[in-house]
DNA sequence: GACGTCAATCAGAAAT
DNA sequence: ATTTCTGATTGACGTC
Protein backbone atom coordinates (compact mmCIF):
# COMPACT_ATOMS: atom_id res chain seq x y z
CA UNK A 1 0.00 0.00 0.00
CA UNK A 2 2.99 2.66 0.87
CA UNK A 3 4.83 1.65 -2.09
CA UNK A 4 1.39 1.99 -4.40
CA UNK A 5 1.09 5.35 -2.66
CA UNK A 6 4.65 6.79 -3.65
CA UNK A 7 4.57 5.38 -6.96
CA UNK A 8 1.09 7.40 -7.32
CA UNK A 9 2.71 10.50 -5.97
CA UNK A 10 5.66 10.10 -7.16
CA UNK A 11 5.59 12.91 -10.08
CA UNK A 12 4.07 15.39 -7.36
CA UNK A 13 7.28 15.52 -5.62
CA UNK A 14 9.14 16.31 -8.49
CA UNK A 15 7.19 19.12 -9.44
CA UNK A 16 8.91 22.24 -9.68
CA UNK A 17 6.61 24.23 -10.81
CA UNK A 18 4.38 23.70 -7.94
CA UNK A 19 6.00 26.24 -5.30
CA UNK A 20 7.26 24.47 -2.27
CA UNK A 21 4.88 21.31 -3.39
CA UNK A 22 2.40 22.17 -0.93
CA UNK A 23 -0.79 21.10 -1.48
CA UNK A 24 -0.41 17.96 -3.55
CA UNK A 25 2.96 16.29 -2.35
CA UNK A 26 1.41 16.82 1.39
CA UNK A 27 -2.23 15.10 0.35
CA UNK A 28 -0.34 11.97 -0.18
CA UNK A 29 1.28 12.06 2.83
CA UNK A 30 -1.93 12.55 4.40
CA UNK A 31 -3.27 8.97 2.65
CA UNK A 32 0.03 7.55 4.20
CA UNK A 33 -0.75 8.82 7.51
CA UNK A 34 -4.42 7.72 7.08
CA UNK A 35 -3.28 4.32 6.69
CA UNK A 36 -0.70 3.68 8.98
CA UNK A 37 -3.08 4.97 11.54
CA UNK A 38 -5.64 2.64 10.13
CA UNK A 39 -3.30 -0.13 10.60
CA UNK A 40 -1.74 0.75 13.96
CA UNK A 41 -4.18 2.40 15.99
CA UNK A 42 -7.42 0.78 17.37
CA UNK A 43 -10.83 0.70 16.23
CA UNK A 44 -12.45 1.91 19.83
CA UNK A 45 -11.70 4.52 21.75
CA UNK A 46 -11.55 7.32 18.90
CA UNK A 47 -10.85 10.66 19.74
CA UNK A 48 -14.57 11.96 19.77
CA UNK A 49 -13.47 15.07 17.63
CA UNK A 50 -12.97 12.56 15.22
CA UNK A 51 -16.54 11.74 14.77
CA UNK A 52 -17.28 15.14 13.92
CA UNK A 53 -19.50 15.59 10.77
CA UNK A 54 -16.95 17.12 8.70
CA UNK A 55 -19.11 19.45 6.43
CA UNK A 56 -16.08 20.13 4.17
CA UNK A 57 -16.02 23.25 2.46
CA UNK A 58 -18.74 26.13 3.02
CA UNK A 59 -18.05 29.52 2.16
CA UNK A 60 -18.03 32.70 3.34
CA UNK A 61 -19.80 35.88 2.93
CA UNK A 62 -19.01 38.97 4.13
CA UNK A 63 -19.16 43.04 3.30
CA UNK A 64 -16.05 43.47 4.70
CA UNK A 65 -13.00 44.35 2.18
CA UNK A 66 -11.48 41.40 3.18
CA UNK A 67 -14.04 39.30 1.50
CA UNK A 68 -13.86 41.30 -1.45
CA UNK A 69 -10.63 40.18 -1.57
CA UNK A 70 -11.82 36.62 -2.14
CA UNK A 71 -13.99 37.70 -4.79
CA UNK A 72 -10.91 38.90 -6.66
CA UNK A 73 -9.12 35.73 -5.53
CA UNK A 74 -12.09 33.17 -6.55
CA UNK A 75 -13.35 34.81 -9.45
CA UNK A 76 -16.31 34.88 -7.75
CA UNK A 77 -18.48 36.03 -4.78
CA UNK A 78 -19.14 33.09 -2.69
CA UNK A 79 -21.63 33.34 0.07
CA UNK A 80 -21.91 31.20 3.16
CA UNK A 81 -24.96 28.66 3.11
CA UNK A 82 -27.78 30.30 5.25
CA UNK A 83 -29.68 28.00 7.46
CA UNK A 84 -32.12 30.04 8.62
CA UNK A 85 -30.35 33.29 8.32
CA UNK A 86 -27.62 31.67 10.57
CA UNK A 87 -23.99 31.25 9.82
CA UNK A 88 -22.94 28.01 8.95
CA UNK A 89 -19.51 27.40 10.34
CA UNK A 90 -16.87 25.52 8.29
CA UNK A 91 -15.31 22.80 9.56
CA UNK A 92 -12.47 21.54 8.31
CA UNK A 93 -12.04 17.64 7.63
CA UNK A 94 -9.04 15.89 9.54
CA UNK A 95 -7.48 15.91 5.70
CA UNK A 96 -7.06 19.37 5.45
CA UNK A 97 -6.08 20.40 8.93
CA UNK A 98 -3.59 17.72 8.39
CA UNK A 99 -2.40 19.37 5.26
CA UNK A 100 -2.45 22.71 6.66
CA UNK A 101 -0.59 22.06 9.89
CA UNK A 102 1.93 20.29 7.78
CA UNK A 103 2.16 23.35 5.44
CA UNK A 104 2.41 25.81 8.40
CA UNK A 105 5.56 23.82 10.07
CA UNK A 106 6.85 24.30 6.73
CA UNK A 107 6.25 28.00 6.52
CA UNK A 108 3.69 30.19 8.25
CA UNK A 109 3.04 32.68 5.84
CA UNK A 110 1.92 31.84 1.99
CA UNK A 111 2.87 33.72 -0.81
CA UNK A 112 -0.38 34.29 -3.36
CA UNK A 113 0.97 31.16 -5.61
CA UNK A 114 0.88 29.00 -2.61
CA UNK A 115 -2.28 30.08 -1.30
CA UNK A 116 -3.82 29.34 -4.44
CA UNK A 117 -2.07 26.00 -5.11
CA UNK A 118 -3.06 24.90 -1.36
CA UNK A 119 -6.54 25.97 -1.51
CA UNK A 120 -7.12 24.22 -4.96
CA UNK A 121 -5.86 20.77 -3.91
CA UNK A 122 -7.88 21.59 -0.51
CA UNK A 123 -10.77 22.60 -2.17
CA UNK A 124 -10.82 25.59 0.17
CA UNK A 125 -11.49 29.54 -1.16
CA UNK A 126 -7.91 30.86 -1.00
CA UNK A 127 -9.81 33.33 1.87
CA UNK A 128 -10.31 30.00 3.84
CA UNK A 129 -6.57 29.36 3.80
CA UNK A 130 -5.34 32.91 4.52
CA UNK A 131 -8.04 32.96 7.79
CA UNK A 132 -6.25 29.44 8.86
CA UNK A 133 -2.65 30.73 8.18
CA UNK A 134 -4.06 34.01 9.94
CA UNK A 135 -5.65 32.27 12.70
CA UNK A 136 -2.83 29.81 13.43
CA UNK A 137 -0.02 32.39 13.11
CA UNK A 138 -2.03 34.53 16.17
CA UNK A 139 -2.55 31.28 18.40
CA UNK A 140 0.82 29.95 18.08
CA UNK A 141 2.25 33.51 19.20
CA UNK A 142 -0.73 33.38 21.57
CA UNK A 143 0.83 29.48 22.99
CA UNK A 144 4.41 30.84 22.93
CA UNK A 145 3.66 34.17 24.69
CA UNK A 146 1.96 31.49 27.70
CA UNK A 147 5.44 29.14 27.77
CA UNK A 148 7.43 32.38 27.75
CA UNK A 149 5.46 33.66 30.77
CA UNK A 150 6.13 30.91 32.48
CA UNK A 151 9.57 30.23 31.98
CA UNK A 152 10.09 34.26 33.43
CA UNK A 153 7.85 33.66 36.31
CA UNK A 154 10.65 30.19 37.14
CA UNK A 155 12.97 32.51 36.44
CA UNK A 156 11.43 35.62 38.83
CA UNK A 157 10.46 33.10 41.87
CA UNK A 158 14.34 31.71 41.25
CA UNK A 159 15.94 35.21 41.29
CA UNK A 160 13.84 36.18 44.40
CA UNK A 161 14.75 33.44 46.58
CA UNK A 162 18.28 33.74 45.84
CA UNK A 163 17.96 37.36 46.52
CA UNK A 164 16.40 36.41 49.78
CA UNK A 165 19.17 33.72 50.59
CA UNK A 166 22.04 36.67 49.63
CA UNK A 167 20.23 39.11 51.87
CA UNK A 168 20.17 36.68 54.95
CA UNK A 169 23.91 36.05 54.50
CA UNK A 170 24.97 39.52 53.94
CA UNK A 171 22.91 39.69 57.33
CA UNK A 172 24.67 37.14 58.96
CA UNK A 173 27.90 38.45 58.00
CA UNK A 174 27.28 41.28 59.85
CA UNK A 175 26.48 40.50 62.70
CA UNK A 176 29.58 38.23 62.81
CA UNK A 177 31.52 40.72 61.87
CA UNK A 178 30.34 43.69 64.57
CA UNK A 179 30.50 40.36 67.36
CA UNK A 180 34.06 38.87 66.56
CA UNK A 181 35.89 41.74 64.68
CA UNK A 182 36.58 43.59 68.45
CA UNK A 183 37.48 40.42 69.75
CA UNK A 184 40.25 40.04 66.48
CA UNK A 185 41.72 43.15 66.94
CA UNK A 186 42.08 42.76 70.45
CA UNK A 187 43.84 39.53 69.84
CA UNK A 188 46.50 40.86 66.55
CA UNK A 189 47.03 44.09 69.37
CA UNK A 190 47.39 42.37 72.61
CA UNK A 191 50.00 45.22 73.91
CA UNK A 192 49.45 47.71 71.47
CA UNK A 193 46.50 49.17 72.90
CA UNK A 194 44.73 51.54 70.83
CA UNK A 195 43.92 50.69 67.35
CA UNK A 196 46.09 53.25 65.31
CA UNK A 197 43.09 54.63 62.99
CA UNK A 198 40.10 54.22 65.02
CA UNK A 199 41.29 53.78 68.77
CA UNK A 200 38.78 50.80 69.66
CA UNK A 201 40.63 48.66 71.58
CA UNK A 202 43.18 48.74 74.37
CA UNK A 203 44.92 51.70 75.95
CA UNK A 204 48.59 50.05 76.76
CA UNK A 205 52.20 51.35 75.13
CA UNK A 206 53.34 49.57 71.87
CA UNK A 207 55.38 46.92 71.84
CA UNK A 208 58.68 47.89 70.05
CA UNK A 209 60.07 43.86 69.05
CA UNK A 210 60.24 43.29 65.83
CA UNK A 211 57.43 40.72 66.08
CA UNK A 212 55.32 43.26 67.32
CA UNK A 213 56.08 45.64 64.56
CA UNK A 214 55.44 43.48 61.81
CA UNK A 215 51.75 42.86 63.38
CA UNK A 216 51.01 46.58 63.59
CA UNK A 217 52.47 47.20 60.24
CA UNK A 218 50.00 44.25 58.52
CA UNK A 219 47.07 45.24 60.90
CA UNK A 220 47.47 49.13 59.58
CA UNK A 221 47.56 47.64 55.99
CA UNK A 222 44.51 45.86 55.99
CA UNK A 223 42.75 48.01 58.31
CA UNK A 224 40.40 49.67 55.71
CA UNK A 225 39.39 46.08 54.77
CA UNK A 226 38.37 45.42 58.59
CA UNK A 227 36.07 48.25 58.79
CA UNK A 228 34.82 48.64 55.03
C1' DG B 1 -4.66 53.11 -2.94
C1' DA B 2 -4.07 48.10 -2.98
C1' DC B 3 -2.55 44.54 -0.37
C1' DG B 4 -0.86 41.71 3.54
C1' DT B 5 -0.58 41.11 8.43
C1' DC B 6 -1.98 41.56 13.06
C1' DA B 7 -4.78 42.22 17.34
C1' DA B 8 -9.12 42.09 19.13
C1' DT B 9 -13.31 40.20 18.93
C1' DC B 10 -17.41 37.61 17.61
C1' DA B 11 -19.91 33.42 17.13
C1' DG B 12 -21.01 28.45 16.01
C1' DA B 13 -20.26 23.94 17.43
C1' DA B 14 -18.14 20.30 20.11
C1' DA B 15 -16.47 18.90 24.59
C1' DT B 16 -16.94 18.78 29.46
C1' DA C 1 -24.83 25.31 31.31
C1' DT C 2 -20.28 26.42 30.73
C1' DT C 3 -15.89 26.05 28.58
C1' DT C 4 -12.94 25.31 24.78
C1' DC C 5 -11.80 25.35 20.12
C1' DT C 6 -11.66 27.52 15.88
C1' DG C 7 -13.52 29.79 11.57
C1' DA C 8 -14.58 34.35 10.47
C1' DT C 9 -14.96 39.66 10.75
C1' DT C 10 -13.30 44.20 11.53
C1' DG C 11 -10.27 47.96 11.77
C1' DA C 12 -5.58 49.64 12.23
C1' DC C 13 -1.10 49.74 10.49
C1' DG C 14 2.98 49.10 7.48
C1' DT C 15 4.86 48.44 2.90
C1' DC C 16 5.20 49.03 -1.88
Amino acid sequence: MAIKLLQNHDCDLDDEDSPRTIGISLEWQWEMKTYLEQEMEPRDGEDRRCHVKELGTVSLFSNSTSAKRDIDDSGEENRGDLKGGARKKLKLTKKQSFVLEESFKQHSTLNPKEKQTLAKSLNLQPRQVEIWFQNRRARTKLKQNEVDCALLKKCYEALTSDNMRLKREIHQLKETKSRVLPELLYKQFPAAGTCPSCDRIGTASIDTTKTSKTLLVRATKSHSHFFS
